[in-house]
DNA sequence: AAGTGGTCTAGACCACGAC
DNA sequence: TCGTGGTCTAGACCACTTA
């Protein structure tokens, strides 16, 4: 069934006609017809489905790869971008170690609960205090040693039944959340600052209380715009730098 | 005089048609026949200039706007990027109030003077140890206080003669190595850390010895990728917060 | 009114991947 | 071999800026 893009009626619409394909195709993507992993039809034929020209698509797609939203491949096809450890790490794990290389990286669950939104963390979420959320505590291990304590929030809304079991966790949080609860983080903002550890974070990385430390929050956003997630990391940052690329 | 960019002999340059257009453009940019300010030539005048047609110099324009090489805007043409203190700030300046809003900052030069370069400065500029470098210490004022100190060192033998005088000084330092210089930063890598304060800060900032700052080491690349700078900034995070964007 | 970049079309050919 | 996305062309019309 053709979408009608351009219909008899004159077109109130103003937004280019490649920006209106990228919402019906994106509108596809977020609601379901379209999972990860999911072969997109080709470029001629969308263009016929939709009325418009292979050039008008080819921008439309275009934009959607620039977001990560899709991936295309000559000779294979356009499929939706489905998160592995590769891209979620290359994407949302910004630490290198001193030589400027990627680091080995594990993660140990130390706790996961049921709780209510603080105000700190439902104005971050987009959400009313005490709204129902799930805590995630979780250290990392990085090239064997605890470098990272992290304090997760998540929207119970939007992840609705999640929990996973304390220990070692080999899946990464944002690939798992794909598979397990069909969310699909595409963004986040951080905002970096400098703190001493204090005694939770202390004990959990062996470190002295007061030791300068990489304070990062994170809020990541899902593929249709929804705070998902709220995280503290605490850092040691005495053998990783956090990498970041202004152009 | 039209550049031979498909001559009758066969081409063996495999790259993409819009890749050598793009490649030409930065060149005449880079060899400063089109200085900072300068209005490109239209594209029909380009495409014809090059013997392809404008579809392909649309999409070398497009490659070059992405990298802030180029401004284009409609009716009105394209124009080589010139630093400004808001484009220098945008790219270049991350620090964000708590609201995240945008900072007012003032400069204090504390000192200028000409030395050689350490193996760690050599290193990061890609020069010898022992060349020729300016080194420059300053002082930030953000919203009043002073939050940042900065020690930067430049590669005397890409700007020969740097010097600025004690004192306050109220362009932003990329601003004025393009006016004064002829160099234009396009880029920069930085790798954050936390650290205490050493002696030095400590007194620049008024804070004790030993407070958690944000380090932040900078190498910022010209047009040509050199390595111009490189940066040690201390941050005092207590009111502010580096903000950086994953998508 | 003239000229610029922005959008859109229709069609050609090529390079790559899967079968 | 066939279908895919990648490149390239030629030309139309539109929206914006400047004069």
């Amino acid at each position: 069934m053709p979408t009608a893009l351009r219909p008899a009626s004159p077109q109130l619409d103003a937004r280019p006609l490649y920006r209106q394909v990228e919402e019906i195709l994106l509108g596809r993507i977020v609601g379901g017809d379209w999972p990860p992993g999911h072969a997109l039809p080709s470029e001629p034929e969308l263009a016929a489905e939709l009325g418009v020209s292979q050039g008008t698509v080819r921008k439309a797609l275009t934009e959607l790869e620039l977001r990560h939203v899709i991936e295309r491949r000559q000779g294979r096809g356009t499929t939706v971008s489905r998160h592995n450890s590769e891209t979620a790490r290359r994407h949302f794990f910004r630490l290198r170690d001193l030589s400027g290389s990627a680091v080995i990286s594990r993660i140990i669950v130390v706790s996961c609960d049921e709780g209510r939104a603080e105000p700190w963390e439902a104005a971050a979420l987009g959400i009313r205090e005490g709204d129902p959320v799930h805590h995630l505590r979780r250290i990392r291990l990085l090239d064997g040693s605890p470098r990272i304590f992290e304090r997760c929030t998540l929207s119970a809304t939007l992840v609705p039944g999640f929990g996973v079991p304390p220990g070692e966790f080999a899946q990464e949080l944002y690939v798992y959340l794909q598979q397990a609860h069909n969310v699909t983080i595409r963004r986040a903002e951080e905002d970096l600052s400098a703190a001493g550890a204090d005694a939770e974070t202390a004990e959990a990385l062996g470190k002295p209380v007061g030791t300068p430390l990489l304070m990062v929050q994170r809020i990541a956003y899902d593929v249709a715009n929804r705070a998902v997630e709220v995280r503290l990391s605490m850092i040691d940052t005495e053998r990783h730098r956090y990498a970041v690329r202004l152009d």
